[in-house]
DNA sequence: TTACTTTTGATCAATATTAATCAATTTTGA
DNA sequence: TCAAAATTGATTAATATTGATCAAAAGTAA
């Protein structure tokens, strides 16, 4: 068995009982107490279960309190274009934030500033509305499960309400020939929104990003007003060319 | 048992009582009263609990990490009038559900249900989030952290642009004289908006309330379809006379 | 205030749990 | 196919938790 299959089976054990200890998922799942404690210590990570001296207990409300964005919370990379990119917000500032993991990251970041923030991101959300300086204006609409976040004709609606002094967005691909993509439509429609509203648009994107192109063209680059990114000048230069302000993390 | 476990007993115990003694926890958690102390000592460092001489006192805002909408889960009552609220709802509804803590009840037994909710509360968000035959919409808006709903004039909108099969509503007070009222206007213009876009609208309201009035005027008895309560023939006579269905929980 | 009782915090020993290490095995990728 | 990397389980040293004990501090009553 593997850690996937371990990881579900504990968390569906966990579903019925309160709490069990490393003994009793050990039987359960046929794996060493070692095996156990590895797979609890990483699911506690994630924060789905909180881990406790010889076992772990249910997590109330795993799904908002603890995300798969977290599994980016050791990249180094993200982090250090995240840290950048929040920079560039000062007190009073109303921001748009999307929902991809980098910009998440931004969220530590922005703790200690006097804030609006627009988002349509629920781990964003559950990252922020316990900070008391920064007020949250939530996107609403359809519920994307997956993704943790609002779409949908009625999101875009709403964003068109409001207008702020800069955005903060991702994206899939980023080259001169094609400009903005994305994975998927939905996605790319609220970026879009985010960018036709925003004084600012900031593009976070690390380098495995640039000179790649994806599945929809949603925006050109001349969109964009500041890149922040890891990748080296020799990546940028092209960008840079066509007129697009480049700012390097770290 | 381990510090996290006698943690959340420790929390729930003081959810019913104002206070407890170190003994009393020594003795409900089944442990020694050095370990109480202890833990009383880190629970009351994190803010959630009052350290006392010989015990500890609760916290009456504790900085709630979750989304537990904690207050009315052990109330048999509330939990009765949420199951007959439930029993209305069919599959392929589409609901609007507003953010009291009766209503949030309803979530455990709407699981079973494929339906559409619309909401603006966060618990309820958080509830049925995982529960795949439950399509969510969200409505956006300003988010009132304390309430953890959302609330203001965007969120009114977003409800116009919607009709509900079914609406679910609390009040703070009702009568025959002054119809629903409310403590606060921000909720009650929400109220009011799922009123005028649901096909019918179910009210759900303990005993405790009827007869009372609250400090927002916000509509007439007429708006309402069913009461759903648990208040015998007595205090409902005079709500019937003015043309009210009322369902009897329990 | 003073004498008395209760509660606390510190320390200690016993026990349980964990993290680190390493060898064996499996999986992955060239 | 083979070599490299990852995963696993066993071992062991380090760490954490617990309850008991007791002196000091806090509360109580005269």
């Amino acid at each position: 068995m593997n850690f996937q299959e371990r990881k579900k089976k504990i968390l569906t054990a966990l579903d019925d009982v309160e709490s069990l200890t490393v003994f009793e998922l050990a039987e359960i799942l046929e794996a060493s107490p070692a095996t156990i404690r590895r797979d609890l210590g990483d699911i506690a990570e994630e924060g789905l279960l909180i881990r406790t001296h010889g076992g772990a207990m249910k997590m109330e409300n795993p799904v908002l309190t603890g995300f798969s964005e977290k599994s980016g919370v050791n990249n180094p990379v993200k982090e250090q274009i995240a840290e950048k990119a929040a920079s560039f917000v000062q007190d009073g500032d109303i921001i748009f934030l999307d929902c991809g993991s980098t910009v998440f990251q931004m969220c530590r970041f922005l703790k200690k500033k006097s804030i609006r923030v627009i988002t349509n991101s629920l781990p964003i959300l559950a990252e922020l509305i316990d900070v008391p300086s920064i007020q949250i204006n939530l996107i609403g609409g359809e519920l994307n499960k997956a993704r943790k976040a609002v779409h949908g004709d009625k999101a875009v609606q709403h964003i068109n309400g409001y207008h702020a002094h800069k955005a903060f967005i991702g994206v899939d691909g980023l080259s001169t020939e094609n400009g903005l993509t994305a994975h998927s439509e939905h996605e790319s429609t609220i970026t879009t929104a985010f960018i036709r509203n925003a004084g600012q648009v900031m593009l976070l994107c690390d380098a495995s990003k640039i000179g790649k192109d994806s599945y929809v063209k949603f925006a050109e680059l001349s969109a964009i007003h500041t890149l922040i990114t890891n990748a080296d000048a020799a990546k940028t230069t092209a960008l840079q060319q066509s007129g697009l302000h480049v700012e390097i993390a770290g």
